[in-house]
DNA sequence: GTTTCTTGTAGAATAATTACTACAAACAAC
DNA sequence: GTTGTTTGTAGTAATTATTCTACAAGAAAC
């Protein structure tokens, strides 16, 4: 009997992963939350044998939260299903501790399978992800560029993209505006850019 | 017993419609497709009672999809589920002859009872969508934003979405920077828009 | 185990932007 | 034909963005 925590915004989304799931372990306890705020309560209140998160969450996102429950129970081990493509996430999510990183996509047996690697302690890895890391050992030659961000700087990258402003970032992110335009400026060298509005084409056609 | 066509690129989201149907409708013959070929080639070639349908969907959008099902088949229903808010594709897909649009976070009966009324032949408006196709009533006549501006505006428009700056700008068009500055502030105010980026995303979206 | 590179942070100075205001010509309405 | 509205144009002042420089902590290289 297993324990498990769902976290997803999307009724449908959480319907389909419990189904998925209960044909394989009939008798598990499943609990589901739809933002990242109640997430990280319950994984921090109750106990659970694995977690399962969307990366979109409203309110705290699901790599806050993947930090936060990170930081205050490492063991416990976290799934991220999300809908953006495999490149895109995972090996951020990984270096942030979560134990998989699965696409919607993906079917069912994958997550049965990616859940029964995680149960038993240890990692899934796709082999899209797998590829991503080698590229990454590689001298970072088969990156995308926007692969080349730190996690801060993708962060700034895509507010950017959206059009918010470079003192309103500096005001959600808490750090001057000062900061936010030097980030810019190393985003902007990093990916040979030079305008905003190539960054958001960018990010539109990347789906980032 | 009701045919059920449905069609998205995640497995998960499947399994929860069909799920939430199977719980109604327990004699249901469903079929799953995810990709908007398949969706348009499945939707023609056997009968169904409705479909529902993702709006993006790999290949040919979801609305693409939408549109040359019902030229061939006016009758058949289409509900659509997607992740976007009601307010943003809503009137689009129901004047694109959808018989209802849903977003994924809608609750499990909502769906239910979309079903049911577009089973029965009508169609199913949110109360989202209703208030915003009133609105779309009392605003200016079925003019697109940008068929507002005057041929100068409209110049200057181009040029801004293309991520162009202002002062360049100036110089193309002979005319001091103040001068395109003043037409920025008119175009954002006739196109209800606030950001260099916003406009971006219409003039790409608008194909202008 | 020191040196180099990266990352997160910010100040000061300069450049670009936007808001507000203005005005004459064209055009529409009455 | 006067009155009101849109359009093309621009200046001044306030606000933002951008460049350049800097520095400490951590990772990586040697």
């Amino acid at each position: 009997m297993i324990r498990i925590l769902i976290a997803d915004d999307h009724s449908v989304v959480r319907k389909g992963i419990i189904q998925i799931i209960e044909e394989d372990f009939p008798f598990s306890i499943v609990q589901e939350v739809n933002t990242g705020e109640e997430l990280v309560k319950h994984a921090l209140t109750s106990s659970w044998d694995i977690i399962i998160s969307d990366i979109s969450l409203p309110g705290r996102s699901g790599i806050d939260a993947l930090h936060q429950i990170k930081s205050a129970k490492p063991q416990l081990p976290v799934l991220i299903l999300s809908m953006y493509p495999e490149e895109q996430y995972g090996i951020r999510v990984l270096k942030a501790g979560a134990s998989g990183y699965l696409c919607k996509e993906s079917a069912s047996e994958v997550l049965v399978k990616a859940i029964h690697s995680i149960l038993s302690g240890k990692k899934y890895i796709t082999a899209t992800i797998a590829d991503a890391m080698v590229s990454k050992l590689m001298n970072d030659q088969n990156l995308m560029p926007h692969q080349l961000l730190s996690d801060r700087e993708f962060e700034v990258m895509k507010l950017i993209a959206k059009g918010i402003s470079l003192s309103e970032i500096g005001n959600l992110l808490s750090i001057s505006i000062t900061t936010v335009s030097t980030y810019r400026t190393r985003i902007f060298h990093k990916m040979h850019l030079h305008t905003n509005t190539a960054l958001t084409l960018y990010a539109l056609e990347h789906k980032l």
